[in-house]
DNA sequence: TCATCTATATGCAAGCTGCATCTAGATGAT
DNA sequence: ATCATCTAGATGCAGCTTGCATATAGATGA
C-alpha cells in the first residue's frame, strides 16, 4: 500500500468543517518559522486534526495555492535524511491574508453564536420535543 | 430580470463559511413550525444572513435533499395569494438531525476556539509582526 | 535486492454553492 | 384584454474544495 500516509482513520461522512480551514492553520504554523509540507502535516494536530486528520494531497495543493498568490515563498532543501523537501515561509503578504483570515474567522464564530443562541432560545420555548426526550 | 430575487449584494470572496450551514438553519426553523421556501428565506436574517442574503435555489434544494432523507415532509398548500406553496414540516427523524447537527456545529465551535487560543498564544510570543505593526 | 519510510505531486470524482434562467400562477395598472 | 411585476419553485451549469487512489523518487535498512 504506497503513497501518502495517514490513511488510518476513515474519516468518512464528517460534517464538522470550515471551508478552506487548513489554509489558516497552515499560515499560523509558517508563521513560528519555515517548514515542509510533511512535517506541517504532523504539527497540523494541534489544530484538533488528530483523530481527523488532513491529506496530505491538500496540504501540499494548499501551499502551492499560497504561493502562486504570493503569501509564501519556497525553496528546496537536502534534509539530513530522506529526500529533499519543499521548505516554505510566510511573506509579508502572508502575514496580512493570515490576519485577514483572522478577521473573517472571528465572522465565522459570531454567525455559529448567533445560530446557537437561536438555538437555545428557541428550546427554552419548546423544551419538550428534542434532547431531552 | 427575472427569477429567483435577493440578487442585490455581490457576495463575492466572501471566505467565512460553514459547509452545509443552511440545512442546520432551515431545521431550526422549521423546528418552530412549518413553513414553505420562500418564507423560510426570509426568516434566514436571523441567522446573519441579511447582509450576506443566502440564494433561493440553495434553500430549495436543499429542502428536496431534506425531505429525500425523511427528516421534513411536504404538501402543496394555496395560499390566499399568489402560486401554490410547498409546505415543509419537520419530522421525528428531522428533529433528531436537527440536534445531531448542533453536536456536529458545537464541534466546529470548539476547532475554531482551538484555532484561536493557538492564535493568540502565538501572537502574544511574537507580538512584533501581525495586526499591531 | 527489495521492502519500507520520507516527501511531494497529480488525476479523478463527488459534493456544495452561486449565477443565470425557466416556468407559472396571481395581482395590479393602463 | 394586455402587459409588467411579484410570488414561488425549480433546473442547468460551472467553479471550487476535498478525499481517495495512485505515481514518483530518494533514503534507509534488512
Amino acid at each position: 500500500m504506497p503513497g501518502g500516509r495517514r490513511r488510518r482513520g476513515a474519516h468518512n461522512r464528517c460534517e464538522r468543517r470550515i471551508t478552506r480551514f487548513l489554509e489558516p492553520c497552515l499560515l499560523l504554523l509558517l508563521h513560528g518559522g519555515e517548514s515542509h509540507g510533511y512535517e506541517l502535516l504532523d504539527n497540523l494536530g494541534r489544530f484538533g486534526f488528530s483523530e481527523n486528520p488532513a491529506d496530505s494531497s491538500t496540504i501540499y495543493r494548499i501551499l502551492r495555492s499560497l504561493e502562486d498568490r504570493g503569501f509564501v515563498t519556497s525553496r528546496w532543501a537536502e534534509g539530513d535524511s530522506g529526500p529533499a523537501r519543499r521548505v516554505y515561509s510566510l511573506s509579508p503578504a502572508g502575514d496580512g491574508y493570515l490576519h485577514l483570515w483572522v478577521g473573517d474567522l472571528e465572522e465565522t464564530d459570531r454567525i455559529l453564536h448567533l445560530f446557537f443562541s437561536e438555538y437555545r432560545n428557541h428550546m427554552e420555548l419548546h423544551h419538550n420535543s428534542g434532547k431531552d426526550t
